[in-house]
DNA sequence: TTTGTGTTTAACATTATTGTTAAACTTTAT
DNA sequence: ATAAAGTTTAACAATAATGTTAAACACAAA
């Protein structure tokens, strides 16, 4: 691995559990085993450094769930997908909701950049998705459900444990491994809760 | 309202808005309009002044909720009254949980000993939930749910859209109180939703 | 062997932020 | 009217964090 991966990953870790304003250069340098002055070399500045670290992260985030939205395939078959990627990627990335939608507070125009440089049209896809739900509303086969609802029920389930990791890791006492191990086992039940919920 | 109350409002305000660490005390002081000084006459320092501000968020996020819990009603009773509660008083406080979970990681220590202070404790309330799940599955009204699961689902179902809230807006283009109308007002989609994933 | 890149050390400049203080002024209560 | 508490101003001390630099060193490639 070249020292520049080496600083991203350890700059990536300490960002990612306290943030931009908390993170420390001296602590990202020792976590990564190297000199102050040599973050300097690679990253001009603390900004630099973190803007490249937000857009690897937000594409990891963002990868993927805007094709299956679009996707020619039935709603379920769609929740199915949903859960089943969201769930993969956060497992090997537990930081990364709470990452992405804390530092977005701080700097909500990067968003934006972020959305339209990987080509991501969200409204273009709730209007599609708005569709689909109303055509099969109309079908029978599920209840009446806007785009937003949709999407939000099954963020909120799927990232929700994950956002609120720590709160639930230190209240019931359970240590962390454990704790990911159950939440990463709930593919089948989220997808069946959603499912569920549903059904006309 | 008291200068000592004006300036608490402020704070709790700014540091909502940015964390305790992005949250500048001259900010404060501005948005109480007052100076400097006049802040640390009043709170000695800025970890004081935070501690006061966390004691009293983590009561509003808290209370009610173990009440509910531990009352002796149906389970889906329980989920009635707890998606109008979290719902009521987090509309009235959309920052609330993304303050409390964001701050939460950076002082665990803190949320034990409030838990303590207010008497809350969780293992034991999701004993009994525990035991109540598995007597109405007995009983074939549910299907087979953890504690675990069952507080994720509600509170991932209420909580994450206000934790989400900056990104929805953002990548939506909606603007804030359209939105938080529209979240609050899905008390009873959310309700249904959750009983009739749960019913067997 | 020389050259260039990577790396460390250590000192330093700069800036930002918190915390402190004294003096003056204002308001309120006695 | 006086005293006490509240408030402002302005300057400053203390600290902490970022950013910069020069000098020396290590090492691999030419």
């Amino acid at each position: 691995m070249t020292t520049e991966e080496l600083i991203l990953q350890a700059a990536t870790r300490v960002c990612q559990e306290k943030g931009f304003a908390a993170a420390r250069m001296d602590e990202i340098a020792k976590e990564a085993g190297i000199n102050r002055a040599l973050l300097h070399y690679y990253f001009r500045s603390k900004e630099k450094m973190f803007d490249i670290i937000f857009a690897v992260k937000f594409k990891a985030f963002f990868s993927g769930v805007a094709g299956i939205f679009q996707a020619e395939i039935s709603i379920f078959d769609k929740v199915t997908a949903l859960v089943d990627l969201e769930l993969s990627v956060i497992s090997q990335n537990p930081e990364l909701p709470l990452f992405i939608i804390g530092e977005l507070n701080r700097n909500p125009e990067r968003l934006i950049k972020m959305m339209q440089k990987n080509n991501v049209n969200m409204a273009a896809i709730l209007v599609q998705l708005e569709k689909q739900l109303h055509e099969e509303y109309l079908a029978g086969t599920i209840k009446k459900f806007t785009a937003y609802a949709f999407v939000l029920n099954i963020m909120g389930l799927c990232l929700y444990p994950f956002i609120a990791k720590n709160l639930i890791i230190h209240i019931v006492g359970v240590d962390k491994e454990k704790f990911l191990e159950f939440v990463s086992g709930r593919k089948q039940e989220i997808t069946d809760f959603i499912i569920a919920g549903m059904k006309a």
